[in-house]
DNA sequence: CAACGGACCTGCCTGC
DNA sequence: TGCAGGCAGGTCCGTT
């Protein structure tokens, strides 16, 4: 479900919502998460205020005035505010209860999510620290893309797939993005001039920020924070149109494998 | 080091 | 209707 732009959607529904107050209590359902839930962690968090909530690629960062929390949705998780009321459900795995009546409840079927609790500076948590730049922050350049692609022969597609590289370019807005800069999604990231990375960067920016505009892309069932869907998926270029027409040159859009994920194309706009 | 496949999970859709 | 098979928006880790 959820890339770059659907977190960045969570984050700012819930962030007026519950910065400031502060955790009552806090229920674990589910400690099998990608890594198990600290058994601690509704001790550690009681009491505490959350100062802001951040985010750094996909991850969310629950900044509180003594830890952080590292939130990550995986494939299937959201973040939603729910009443208090609200019996929970399958796969409702923890409620975060603010002493301003708010509760945020963590929901992932597939449990590729994860919820860490970290003492140290969430920034130097290894997790984060070997990220890539945030495509959209203002320093991220065609250079940044361009000199770590030298001498690599995978598909650029997997590489700005790949965190290390730019932090948080997943397979929707990858496909999306090569398909905006005329890239084909195989060529190896390693035959590609820094004009045409620069070309990307930009493309990259523009979906990214065209798709947190209109509240993420709802394939499934996303809703940000507070329940409502986003409107990005009626912009999709390529993505999930195979055997379509190409918006822009009527050709016939490809759909490929390319390291394991689907990846959509069309062949007479993209080289 | 780079590239690749496997691993972790459930839900949903398709086709027989 | 039932069931097997394939696929899904992520990313870490182990093996070549």
């Amino acid at each position: 479900m959820p890339e770059l732009p659907e977190v960045e959607t969570t984050r700012r529904g819930l962030a007026p919502n519950i910065t400031g107050a502060r955790i009552t209590t806090l229920i674990v359902r589910e400690r099998r998460l990608r890594w198990p839930v600290d058994r601690r962690l509704p001790e550690l968090l009681k009491g505490q205020r959350l100062d802001a909530i951040g985010r750094r690629g996909k991850y969310l960062i629950f900044e509180f005035e003594a830890a952080a929390l590292l939130i990550h949705l995986g494939m299937s998780g959201h973040l939603r505010l729910v009443k208090p009321s609200a019996p929970p459900r399958r796969h409702d795995h923890l409620d975060f209860n603010f002493d301003n009546a708010q509760v945020m409840r963590f929901h992932d079927p597939r449990r590729f999510g994860s919820v860490l609790y970290l003492r140290e500076q969430p920034l130097e948590h290894p997790l984060l620290k070997s990220l890539g730049p945030e495509p959209l922050g203002n320093s991220f350049t065609g250079a940044d893309l361009h000199t770590p692609s030298r001498g690599r022969h995978l598909a650029v597609k997997s590489f700005i797939m790949d965190a290390h590289i730019v932090a948080g370019v997943g397979n929707i807005y990858a496909s999306e993005a090569l398909f905006l800069a005329g890239i084909h999604p195989r060529r190896a990231a390693g035959r590609i001039s820094l004009d045409r990375y620069q070309r990307l960067v930009t493309s990259i920016r523009e979906v990214l920020a065209a798709a947190v505009e209109k509240g993420g892309t709802t394939l499934r069932d996303f809703v940000n924070g507070s329940g409502e869907p986003g409107y990005f998926a009626q912009c999709l270029n390529v993505y999930g149109r195979k055997d379509e027409a190409c918006k822009r040159c009527a050709g016939i859009i490809k759909q490929q494998t390319i390291g394991q994920r689907a990846s959509y194309y069309c062949p007479r706009c993209q080289h």
